[in-house]
DNA sequence: TTTATTTACGATATCGTTTTCGTGTAATTT
DNA sequence: AAATTACACGAAAACGATATCGTAAATAAA
């Protein structure tokens, strides 16, 4: 009944080994009659290929890695919903990890890929992480690596991010456009690229209008939500308190939310808040929230069709090459100036 | 540099192949020295195993794979990551497949997982289910299958849920409390035993307090959310209209709250919402959402830890069981009859 | 000293495929 | 009729690690 393998097969036909392999691989050389008998005999056992003896042959697995900060964050799950669509029409499969923004973590999970358990590998890297020997290692074996959203600028390969200078630049011409001069930037990592890009754009967009930028007016944020909101509600209650904020990243705008519920501050009329955000009930908050939206799920399906098309050429070397799919700013509430 | 085997290693040591294999796993047949030899040589060559031919060896591959309905979904999100967790502690391998609460796709996918590519399954199982051979195919080659949530009574395995008549009955409860006597009860699926025991419970508490259930009352949706949305307008708008809504699932929450912002309905003067929801930002929304919350991470923890205690007795026939984990009442404004 | 036991290692079969060769028969060409 | 070519299949060697044997040497027991 169960555990069928090629040989049982062959036995009840009374044909040879290599005979069902290839009659079941399509081959030219077997006869469509003994196809059609061999394809017939094999639905009727249920037999079922051990895929790692396959694998093992082949040095290939047709499955990939999809390597992430957390889970239980909207932009990496519609990311890898998205890469999930594609592994799915593509017949790959892929395994989990995340690395909690761990550098350790991350170095360790990747170490232990290198052994061609997967065919290629989907990385948003951990914010904290500056030194890419364990990536290097990857690719120098062969194992091709696609970065999205949080990239490595360093390593040659294809990066999909969205345009987050330009989405940057946006975000904080909307707001100076309701009025704001004091806008602060909630950043969550000097070491990640995305952070940096949101901020020269921020940058860019207060000297396009003769704003003069003040460093007080950036707090740099970590992964410590405490830490983060005592830094937000210094920054709500000192002098010389910011009328706008933009944050970097979906979470730091809903700890800033919890603050301002906390301090009593009216959103929008005291404060103005923009976020970069995938967040499903953006609309329904209170106040709804404007957001800079990444189309996750699209660059998800992007990064994973890259992967797969240079996995299908047998080309692990993937070309340096930067894929850009734009944001979207949506006006809610939370920049509303008549409200 | 690359691609170090065992063989490679035994050459440059000028040992066995299998003295070799015996010291890296650490056999009591090899002397201490030749181990320190072996495994300082390891490291040195940058020796690392070829998991897939271990795999085949074993017939055991450290990996599982978890199957749920569809990602973007907060309480699946929390499940997965929980087990995620709970996978690295022990060393094991995720892979994640998703349904779309298509039974085809489903019955495909586990059909596929049927032959040794991963030693046991955690599933959530697609609404529209109603027949298991496929289910029992796996249980029957010796995978092991623990459920969670959307779970099957029918096949014998552990299950993993909350206490759904339970709180079922709490939110009804909770909602009679604040003065509602028209209670209506968004469903998600039929099939569904979640479902089912939430709508029990709600049932019990309907008649506890002497309230005559009213059958117009139960709006059976499903995926389409522009039906449900109709439905739930429908709902809002006819004769007889609820004084309050039970959503069995956050999904339905969101739409509702959605449909009420168009009819311009006040939550909570002129209804008030209450939802099984495991939304982060619950607290944040306009008003905030009053919730039935699952420990999801939990949940995921749990039948993740469940699957790897028998995997690692290498017992497959996990005995019948049901792992209860209390829902948690978090009352907010929804809900609050002073608004 | 002889026998039994422990210690440390090597040769080899095995897991289930895939694929390269080799080979016998039939069909085709000279 | 002899030689060539196509066709359909089988034998066997991989892929890389594991584990069961077997065995030589060293030690302990007789």
């Amino acid at each position: 009944m169960s555990k069928i393998n090629l040989k049982d097969l062959a036995k009840a036909l009374n044909i040879s080994v290599s005979t069902v392999s290839k009659a079941l691989r399509d081959s030219y050389e077997i006869s469509s009659e003994t196809k059609k008998k061999v394809i017939e005999k094999a639905q009727q056992l249920g037999y079922n290929p051990n895929p790692y003896a396959g694998f093992l042959r082949n040095n290939k697995s047709k499955t990939i890695a999809i390597l992430v900060p957390e889970l239980t964050n909207n932009y990496f799950i519609q990311a890898i919903s998205g890469a999930e669509t594609i592994a799915q029409e593509n017949g790959y499969h892929i395994l989990i990890y995340t690395t909690n923004d761990d550098r350790e973590k991350e170095v360790s999970i990747l170490n232990h890929l290198n052994n061609g358990r997967v065919d290629g590998v989907l990385v948003s890297i951990s914010s904290n992480t500056s030194q890419y020997d364990h990536i290097n290692d990857l690719i120098r074996n062969g194992i091709p690596i696609v970065f999205f959203d949080r990239i490595c600028h360093e390593i040659e390969t294809a990066k999909v991010t969205t345009n987050d200078f330009a989405s940057g630049f946006t975000a904080t011409e909307h707001l100076i456009s309701t009025g704001c001069k004091r806008i602060a930037y909630l950043s969550i990592s000097e070491l990640l690229s995305i952070d940096n890009k949101r901020k020269q754009g921020y940058l860019e967009a207060l000297n396009k209008h003769d704003i003069n930028f003040n460093k007080d007016l950036v707090v740099q944020c970590n992964d410590d939500e405490k830490l983060n909101a005592d830094k937000i509600k210094k920054l709500l209650t000192g002098k010389n308190k910011p009328d706008a904020i933009f944050a970097c990243v979906e979470k730091l705008a809903l700890t800033t939310y919890h603050v301002c519920k906390d301090l009593k501050i009216n959103i929008p009329r005291d404060l103005k808040i923009i976020s970069f955000s995938n967040l499903r009930t953006a609309d329904l908050l209170s106040p709804s929230l404007t957001t800079i939206t990444q189309p996750a799920f699209d660059i998800g399906k992007e990064a994973a069709s890259i992967l797969f098309k240079y996995l299908s050429k047998r080309k692990s070397l993937i070309p340096n090459q930067n894929i850009v799919v734009n944001s979207k700013l949506t006006v809610r509430d939370s920049t509303n100036p008549n409200l």
